[in-house]
DNA sequence: ACTTGACCTCAACCAAAGTTGAGGCCAGAG
DNA sequence: CTCTGGCCTCAACTTTGGTTGAGGTCAAGT
């Protein structure tokens, strides 16, 4: 059986797969679409360097919390893209992501904390009830749904620093 | 301008599109993937009980924390469908809700609390790593990848109850 | 009477996030 | 040397959650 060969430092696709969870077709994927990326053998083989698999893991958690990939690669973007990304780059990254994981669970606990209430009060006018509207993010731009994606996209996908569109 | 005559108790699909913030093509949506239901006009035209006002928010910001339709519909199928649903019908819902909010906000303290740590430990066994499987509620089935639904759906679509799919 | 706005159906299209399959290359074990 | 497992590409297909458009009905206002 042909074992694939790799320095200390060098992943197959095979092996991220693996590590990570992921399937093979979507680190291609995410390749595609510049979310990771990889330096080829002289046989065109992919190799992935080590701290890949932290942005696979960085990938499918931020996608668990309902980030769509392409904000979740502006935010890969800001790593180093021609060294390895140090502790504190990873770091630097994670804190702007704190911001939006405390505002999603806020916007949960609100949604916990209210539902019983809402659904109990009688209220019917739902469009002013922060249930339907947690943070009011949304408010602005009347009445329309010109190709907006469900709300779990839409929700603070231009929120906090407003950097990401 | 003709404007459409409702009883009371009846309202329009414009109406319910306005009130809830959801375009009129998703209330025709949900109605064909039966979360909501319409008797028709003598014309034809759709008219729906103001609980409809609830149900529709119901869907939206369940959708928000990422819940699919599809396990939406079971839990709004638990409603009375002969009668207008009670504040009691509601509340109890809700409950089984709140059992679901309750793990996502658990996950996600999880994901936020220990993202710092697990960018900077040096852990690279990502595998084991709880960031990447905040609850342990994967990691029975073997690697693969047949057509799962990103995380997102995935996470405790078949969580606390086990009931749904 | 006629027009206008709100509604109807149905089929086609869209985007996101991947998966599947066909056809082909390459390297190491037997 | 050949066979096999792992990898490659590219195109087509899938599911979810809708939107868009064409073509038609109906009822109220003028």
């Amino acid at each position: 059986m042909p074992r694939a060969r790799t320095t200390f430092h060098e992943l197959t696709v095979g092996q991220v797969a693996e590590r990570s969870g992921v399937a093979i077709s979507a680190l291609h994927f995410y390749e595609r679409k510049g979310l990771i990326r990889s330096t080829r053998t002289t046989s065109n083989q992919r190799r992935y360097s080590r701290d890949t698999l932290r942005r696979v893991a960085f990938i499918r958690t931020s996608q668990n919390v309902g980030i769509p990939l392409a904000a979740i690669k502006q935010a890969l973007d800001q790593l180093p893209s021609e060294r390895t990304p140090t502790r504190e780059d990873w770091t630097r990254l994670s804190k702007g992501w704190r911001v939006i994981l405390d505002a999603r669970i806020a916007q949960l606990h609100a949604l916990r904390d209210t539902l019983d209430d809402c659904i109990g009060c009688g209220c019917l006018s739902l469009r002013a009830c922060h249930l339907r509207n947690p943070r009011d993010v949304l408010g602005r731009d009347g009445a329309g749904a010109r190709r907006l994606p469900p709300p779990s996209e839409r929700q603070e996908a231009q929120s906090p620093n407003g950097s990401w569109e």
